[in-house]
DNA sequence: AAAGCTTTCAACCGCATGACA
DNA sequence: TTGTCATGCGGTTGAAAGCTT
């Protein structure tokens, strides 16, 4: 081991205890004012240097996640998004930090997070679209919403509470389509006897499903024009340098300088 | 109003990868 | 070549918020 590295192991045992949990506002401004100095960079020098008690991963979770800028905070997905992300899940699989790039705004985390929201309502609809109980509540608002409104569009008016089933069931029976407008698409969707039976998810991921026509397929390379797209917002008045990519280490990778400056800009600091 | 249930979201963990000494 | 470290990613968890009964 290199003289260095154990200065660092030792180092690292007098840095006394990590903190977890919620960030507090105080702690936000620390890691943005480390940010605003030496970019998105060197997470693990701000513990080593005292400023926060909070690990290297924590902290840079915390930016990527909450204080970078631009991130679509309290946002709903759009019908928009919920199909690139439902297109794009079905064709490069759990990759969420690369579905994230498509979608300006939006982290991985949220990504995940909102798919797996929507795994959890499909398999409860599932359950509740069983024959039986399709059978036993016929006249249940329930089944009237969650098994026969496949062709509706989820932009549609306000939705009662119930609606909001349909509307899940809207957007994974038809590939998320908020546009299904002309008889020919409508012809083309495929009847819904799996409604009745088990795999909902399966027809999803069904051929059918995905050559449904709906967003035009987006190409691996479109949005990717920067090194680091989960950086961007191309609605930005300005399109800041540190989105440009430089090459060298990580993925984080910007020049200090330019980041600085353009973080300054932005942050108005 | 309150209890119970569901959904959302922030944060953690473990693992993988690449850079570097 | 190997070990260590920093960083990134995906899975998971749990608290808070929202909703229903």
């Amino acid at each position: 081991m290199s003289e260095t590295k154990r200065k660092m192991v030792h180092y690292r045992d007098e840095m006394g205890e990590i903190k977890k949990g919620p960030w507090k506002s105080e702690e936000d401004e620390v890691l943005i004012n480390h940010v605003r100095k030496y970019g998105p960079r060197d997470w693990s020098s701000i513990r080593s240097k005292g400023l926060l008690q909070r690990t290297g991963k924590s902290c840079r979770l915390r930016w990527v996640n909450k204080l970078r800028p631009n991130l679509k905070h309290g946002v709903k997905f759009s019908a928009e998004e919920e199909r690139t992300v439902i297109d794009l899940q079905a064709q490069f699989g759990n990759k969420w930090a690369k579905i994230a790039t498509y979608l300006q705004g939006r982290t991985d985390n949220d990504v995940k997070n909102f798919w797996s929201s929507r795994q959890k309502r499909l398999a409860r609809i599932l359950l509740t679209s069983s024959p039986s109980s399709i059978i036993s509540s016929k006249n249940s608002k329930e089944v009237q919403t969650s098994t026969f409104h496949h062709v509706s569009s989820m932009e549609g008016p306000n939705f009662s509470q119930s609606a909001a089933e349909e509307e899940s069931i809207t957007k994974s029976c038809s590939s998320s389509s908020s546009h299904i407008e002309d008889s020919e698409t409508i012809k083309k969707e495929p009847l819904m006897p799996e409604l009745a039976y088990p795999s909902l998810l399966s027809y999803e991921q069904s051929p059918n499903y995905l050559s449904f026509p709906q967003v035009p397929l987006l190409q691996p390379d479109f949005a990717l024009p920067l090194g680091d797209p989960n950086f961007f917002d191309v609605q930005l008045p300005i399109m800041p340098s540190f989105l440009a990519p430089v090459k060298g280490k990580g993925h984080d990778s910007v020049t200090p300088d330019s980041f600085i400056d353009d973080f300054s800009t932005y942050w108005n600091v």
